[in-house]
DNA sequence: AGGCTACGATCTACACCGTAGGTATGCAGA
DNA sequence: TCTGCATACCTACGGTGTAGATCGTAGCCT
């Protein structure tokens, strides 16, 4: 009767199905993502995405690791120093973020066991004990530097609710029942920003380095 | 007709309300919550809960709403050393995690603007200025501290799904692939404890501290 | 006492969601 | 040519959040 299409293929694929799921949460937030949404989007009936992933939870989990293995180009050089490795994933990782900032709240949410997540943190915890730090500070470090990093960058991008683009501004403060922040709100300019985050970055960095060279949890 | 229980009071309001919500979350997890779900258990109809909170949103801000205020009990008293009051701090919020796991994500994942949050910040900043502290540390001191704190415990806690209550493990490495994890596996036995939280807590607060009063950023 | 008003609880209905199960189509190998 | 098989589609079901109308009761004012 009506014009059939249901056998002729539809160029359906893991990978094009978590490509336009990334652009369509990314232009319409994850509040009203869904698997109708992202069918008509592809021009494509609902359950032929089941064919390729098995459900919403599936389909979340290839959005994450899609933009995810973004973070890492597959060329970059890595440095030596295990610092100037942590801040180069740091970097990367924030400017994902920053590109992303719809989805970013998946990848902080869920567990990051993929392929791409632990090659990173062997390379960072292989410099680390290269450079002969204690094994305690080494084990604990990335837990700290991403629970950091994702901690961060949820409090920073949070612009969650689907419309309208805030552009990120800090909370304002009521002067009389908060002295103390209100005074320090000038220094809340550039709040999100690069330079900020480099500062906390580095204190962190600090944190993890004082641990492992310095005096051992002399609490 | 049927017998009515309209005009009746059913003693709802927006704290008994968020009691409910916070139980049957801890019970059955975020996923699965819904207002219709929410409305049995108080044995009424689902559209009476919208008399006094006015939209699913609402009502999960109700639910971390409640759950922060436990955080600092009325009657704490609070050390003067900025320090003691970022571990105090620290630790009552790790301690309310821990009593609700399954809501976490939620104050993790929105913006904390509640007077009550507002307060405990007022109460860190001031002491820290008081020790007279660098401003630009002081400034950054909330964001550093909480964001590692949220993606920490974020991370820890994170047995999500509806179901199962596995005991947090740690994921297993592949020693061929991933080397330095392997190895460093047998030190990560109390993941998520709270030996483990106190060495990381350490540490943040180590790296504030040094960006507050060691050498400003010489990167 | 009688009547009015405001409020909270309920009912109905709608649009939308994820997805189980079944059906049709084209292609690859026999 | 016939047979499997992968893939896309269709239908249908139970669930969701919530707008709007309706109903019963409590508390006031005269």
């Amino acid at each position: 009767m009506a014009k059939r299409t249901q056998g002729r293929p539809a160029g359906l694929s893991r990978e094009r199905i978590a490509a336009a799921a990334v652009d369509l949460v990314d232009r319409q937030g994850l509040e009203s993502f869904g698997v109708r949404r992202l069918a008509s989007e592809l021009g494509v009936d609902p359950m032929s995405i089941y064919n390729h992933i098995k459900g919403k939870a599936a389909l979340l989990d290839a959005v994450s690791e899609a933009v995810l293995t973004e973070v890492s180009a597959p060329a970059t050089q890595w440095p030596d120093d295990w610092l100037d490795i942590a801040r180069a994933m740091a970097h990367g990782y924030r400017d994902m973020a920053v590109r992303h900032p719809r989805i970013f709240p998946l990848l902080a949410t869920r567990a990051q066991t993929s392929a791409v997540a632990l090659a990173a943190l062997e390379r960072l915890t292989a410099a680390m004990r290269r450079a002969t730090l204690a094994d305690r500070a080494v084990a604990d470090a990335p837990l700290v530097l991403f629970g950091f990093l994702n901690g961060y960058l949820l409090a920073t991008l949070s612009t969650d609710p689907g419309g309208s683009d805030a552009p990120a501004t800090p909370p304002a403060f009521d002067p009389a029942r908060y002295p103390t922040l209100a005074a320090l709100a000038p220094l809340q300019a550039g709040f999100g920003g690069a330079a900020e985050f480099e500062r906390m970055l580095e204190a962190v960095l600090a944190g993890i380095a004082e641990g492992a060279t310095g005096p051992p949890a002399t609490r």
